[in-house]
DNA sequence: AATTCCAGAGAACAGTTGTTAACTGCATGG
DNA sequence: CCATGCAGTTAACAACTGTTCTCTGGAATT
């Protein structure tokens, strides 16, 4: 049973919050191999002895930040892939659901786009590992789709990749024009919904 | 005019080289932002203060490596781009010249990958400018292709941004799979091939 | 042959880093 | 109510960082 939260763990909490917040903030112009662990506990105002208490290093850090960014998203799948009406409107609505989420945790989506590839292996592995997540669940979310009678596992698979890396990707986009006049923002939008339509023509002439 | 050559610019091009060299090896398990110019000049075996006369910052060293990743990279556009017999073929052939270059210079794709997202700025735009150019280069290989005929010049942009980040993705996978066993490897060059042919497919239907 | 130029060396600087140890005060459980 | 646990503090450490200034030796220019 777990123990009554009480004062001390609720205080602890907040402050584990806070270190995590001021390092998201901090990753906004740097990659997390270059963190320090005392750059992070002097921009939450606590001493850095403190960090300890809450994680082994900065890359341990950056798998909770993994963990914050991604482990929340996963209901988000089903809405997006759900079927609508028009096919065009599906993909209108997925990638207004993109950039929504763009425009709300823009840190979070910069530390990921940022960390997939970068210095730190535990963390690359962690996002690796939501990815492939993500991967199963649109696959799964294919195979009850009526267009996709007739596809292997095989085929139903890299096209579930071929989705997630295509979201990530619409993201990024999305976040480099975040600070760009209109019409830029507005390409970016169509561009990316046109990709996505694409792939929606060759998915329709697959089995041809 | 350039000057004689002499060995003079001899040596300094030398001692360049190899900074950019023992970075690049460096940079196989960390972030650009992270890697300290003593680290880079210590590596190599030359004092701190040397690496002045060649860069200004690890930043200005970054953006060199770039051009050295990417630059050269550009005429091998057109032969992958080039049309064959069987458009699976043209296909298959792509693939197989990812895999070429990826296995030849891991460290240059790892590099591209990891700071075309990563902390430092002026390697991002960097990075950026060079993909343009590819996807520019792309879309005027694409412009020539019989099956472009009635294609918008927005589509066509579109489809050449689609291809050039597709070979990314394409890369980077290639690269996570360098040291996995065989039979892994062959999975990632048919989701390649498959995910290139469906792109393919959505091509062919584009205009319906 | 004399002079200029310049890639690289050497030493020193102030500031930063991660990690250790011993501590303090307060919420918790008996 | 008292003893324990533990989040956070303080102080100190050796090692490292980027940058400056001064110097040197040998190639390049005249």
């Amino acid at each position: 049973m777990s123990h009554t939260p009480g004062v001390r763990q609720a205080q602890k909490q907040k402050t584990r919050q806070a270190l995590l917040d001021a390092a998201l903030g901090l990753l906004e112009e740097q990659s997390l191999s270059s963190l320090g662990l005392r750059e992070v506990t002097r921009a939450v105002g606590v001493a850095p002895t403190a960090f300890y208490r809450h994680f082994h290093s900065t890359a341990d850090l950056g798998v909770a930040l993994v963990e914050e960014a991604l482990g929340s998203l996963h209901p988000m799948i089903r809405t997006t892939m759900a079927p609508a009406e028009d096919d065009d409107e599906r993909i209108a609505r997925a990638v207004e659901l993109i950039a929504g989420h763009v425009a709300a945790h823009p840190a979070h989506v910069r530390f990921v786009a940022r960390e997939r590839h970068g210095g730190v292996q535990p963390v690359r592995r962690a996002i690796r590992e939501q990815l492939a997540r993500f991967a199963e669940e649109v696959q799964a979310e294919l195979a009850t789709d009526a267009s996709a009678a007739g596809w292997s596992e095989t085929d139903l698979r890299m096209l579930a990749g071929l989705y997630v890396d295509q979201m990530l990707i619409t993201a990024s986009l999305f976040l480099e024009t975040l600070d760009a006049p209109e019409d830029e923002r507005r390409r970016a939008v169509e561009t990316a919904r046109r990709q996505l339509r694409l792939i929606s023509v060759g998915r329709r002439h697959w089995l041809d």
